[in-house]
DNA sequence: GCAAATTAATGATTTATTCAAG
DNA sequence: CTTGAATAAATCATTAATTTGC
């Protein structure tokens, strides 16, 4: 089941903390480079509505008693469950990954999500997160077969790995791993606003026809 | 100098040269659990188009060539280059950061890039990165003058020091590290597509209505 | 005094680990 | 157990201070 794109009920930012309006005291110590500038005017902003990060510490707090209540995980369905490729999805996932792509973009990621959207229900992060496990455990799991079967193979046997050979220019990269340059790629991708009335959406415009997936997230722990 | 809030013009994140084919090979095996399910489905999917990672070779090919051209650097500006955050905002992030935030979610995210974005040019990723880094620096750094100067720990000031103390329910955590549990936030974000080349940087004015800021990101490389 | 060279900070990515859903 | 999700650690890369030579 996934429910993913739920209203997103940020119900409890209304809850405003007393004081507590950064005043000046903060500017200290700067290493390097006292870049000042034109300070002051910054006192207009209140923290209050920011320190509402999540309540509900969840377990997993601390050993030394301080037990959560015995509302121990109720949540997590509201848009939560997590994605759960089908056949297809992961079949094309994989022809990528074989043909090269290890850390695609967020225009690739776009278009793969597009893409695999036709298959079932998915979402850019997905995608993200999929390339990047699969390349770890891939690697994890080279590793581990080179260590416990062939016994320390200390000329580091290449264990062949991808050795993809299409010609995307200067794109492959890190074929053999071990000790790759790090090459890196580049990742664009950035957060979105989650909410409306904050942001008057005064052109009545409407989203172009990008469609920004918005990721709900349960606001208190994860 | 810092020109910062520079209306960013960014007009030359063009990318070129869609060519770059992979063409077909790469559609052997079928690695995990053929869950059966309609394959054929899959082969509609063209990956040429994914596969263009980004062009842009920019400089930092030989080290020899130190300074390729009289004109070194006349092209990192404009639209591309990192966040330089003013005055201000670092306040207010340092701020932030002691009262307690340390992963601030998608929400808290999107409002403190607003707030941020008074001051000067910003956008999400920002705030996350500078949450991550400097939590992860100052950890560094104090676990450095542990282990330095074990000795007399009634140092000047105890920089970091966090002792956040308003009362953010259950939601400080990690105030002192070193080993934490390793706790779990959750961040929600997304990615987004950047096709439309130049969002009309028309409007200079407008600000207000988020405009969720896309990110050109150049491309190959680094 | 300034501009190139050096260096300290730190922004941005990638990789490694860990946790938990199914 | 497998693997999606998320965080922390390690690294790379770029910018701004600082230093240096004129």
């Amino acid at each position: 089941m996934k429910v993913h794109q739920l209203p997103l009920p940020r119900a409890f930012w209304e809850q405003h903390e007393p004081s507590l309006t950064l005043d000046g005291g903060c500017k200290h110590l700067r290493p390097l480079a006292p870049k000042l500038a034109s300070p002051d005017t910054v006192s207009s902003f209140d923290i209050k509505s920011f320190i509402r990060p999540e309540s509900r510490p969840r377990k997993l707090g601390s050993p030394d008693g301080k037990k959560d209540s015995p509302q121990a995980q109720v949540e997590t369905h509201p848009g939560g469950t997590r994605w759960n490729p089908t056949q297809e999805q992961i079949g094309i996932l994989e022809m990528l990954y074989r043909d090269g792509m290890r850390t695609p973009n967020a225009q690739q990621i776009e278009q793969i999500t597009s893409q695999l959207g036709k298959y079932g229900k998915i979402e850019g992060k997905n995608v993200f997160y999929w390339f990047q496990n699969h390349k770890a455990r891939e690697r994890q799991k080279q590793k581990r077969n080179s260590l416990g079967l062939t016994h320390s193979p200390r000329n580091s046997t290449p264990v062949t790995t991808i050795s993809i050979s299409l010609d995307t220019r200067g794109e492959v990269m890190e074929r053999n791993e071990e000790n790759s340059p790090y090459k890196r790629k580049c990742r664009s991708w950035s957060f979105e606003s989650l909410e409306e009335e904050s942001c008057r959406s005064s052109s009545p415009k409407e989203d172009e026809h990008r469609t920004l997936e918005l990721f709900p997230l349960h606001p208190e722990g994860r």
